[in-house]
DNA sequence: ACAAAACTAAGTATTTTTACTTAATTTAAG
DNA sequence: CTTAAATTAAGTAAAAATACTTAGTTTTGT
């Protein structure tokens, strides 16, 4: 029986999802949160096997859940819902630790799919996103080999640097990376400039285009 | 007994009303459409006494569905329904003769309060949709009518700053743009201004977020 | 334990963006 | 033809980005 927890801040998405599981014998909606706060507290309570959260929400968002979820709750499964096919989005939902992500606008027959691939243990991202995605990470997961680490790196980014650019790609200038990664703006600026000379580009246009060119991020 | 036609390209948010109106014992659901121009279709077979249609769908959006069924179907009421609380939207519908208009996050009891009122011959818009009424007729808006445009140009953008846009979200400066349109950097720089305050955004990173949003390119 | 690499954050300076306004000219609509 | 809207480009000023360097601290690798 897999138990599962709903977040979403609509009513009608709730509904929708509970009605696609009604006839699922082995899966049971047991609890639900409007906001993302209030998916933490029912998580607390409830303990589910798999949560699906959406990416957008009051108090935190999806991302922030799923952080948090990825620390405390490290049993729980997470499942990300989006309404948007955004890049950013996803590569977020990874690095934050999600088992999954999906469209809202996905069918019954892959939702049902991606559900029960998460919550027997593997991974689900939508469509045309896992193949850009699986060849990525900006953390240095160590689920890839070295061979092909060596060639999605050519620029022999450090750590601190691909989180850098993973910000700059998601266009947040110096005082939002600053603050996201907890570190002073002159810091983040250095690093900017770094990255930027790494990759022998002069602005951020380019920047973009040669992170697309050799699948950085 | 009212009669109902969704209309609507998430299966989700179908499933979601239907769940919602299960146990209404007078209302029923009686067919789907996943676009407009299905829609309309589903309407010229079904002849329903209410139609729900979704503001934004492949083929035909909301507000095109609306004006033909005005047109063609007068006994049929129309919902619309949208994800964003935007003026814009909500005088398009209106205009197009749409009976109410209501946010997707709105609750149960204000969804079927809606359906009533809409069902029984009278009007409902969602929030502060009076303020805005006023607001746009006692300043003469009033006599627009609706087009395809205005719902994939929620802010009305001239054609100078959709192509300002365009190349601001391929990451370009201001010199490069101004070359590009043959204009001058000051001119692409006033253009660029007076785009971020018509979309109400800070920077880039927000433009670009509210760009792919509201699919504006 | 030590050395190398990475990270951090300060310094000064130039360039670009953002902010806001004003106003002349061109284009489009009625 | 007239009016309104759009486009153009100038002005001043503040903020941010870029450029480049130096140097102390922390982390990683040997």
């Amino acid at each position: 029986m897999i138990n599962i927890v709903l977040a979403d801040d609509h009513e009608l998405v709730r509904d929708g999802i509970k009605a696609l599981l009604e006839d699922q014998k082995d899966i049971v909606v047991i609890d639900e949160a409007s906001n993302g706060k209030e998916a933490l507290e029912v998580l607390e309570r409830t303990k589910p096997d798999l949560l699906i959260v959406d990416i957008r929400m009051p108090e935190l968002n999806g991302i922030e859940v799923v952080t948090e979820v990825s620390k405390k709750h490290k049993n729980v499964k997470t499942l990300v819902l989006s309404m948007h096919d955004s890049e950013e989005y996803v590569v977020q939902a990874i690095q934050a630790g999600a088992d999954g992500y999906l469209l809202k606008g996905a069918s019954k027959d892959e939702f049902l799919k991606a559900l029960t691939k998460v919550a027997s243990g593997g991974k689900y991202f939508t469509g045309d996103v896992s193949a850009i995605i699986m060849n990525n990470f900006v953390n240095g997961n160590a689920t890839t080999t070295p061979k092909k680490e060596s060639v999605t790196d050519p620029f022999h980014l450090t750590k601190r640097e691909k989180q850098i650019l993973s910000l700059v790609l998601q266009l947040k200038n110096n005082k939002v990376i600053a603050e996201e990664l907890q570190i002073s703006k002159r810091t983040a600026e250095v690093h900017r400039f770094n990255l930027m000379k790494k990759l022998d580009v002069k602005n951020i246009m380019e920047l973009s285009n040669k992170a697309k060119e050799y699948q950085l991020i």
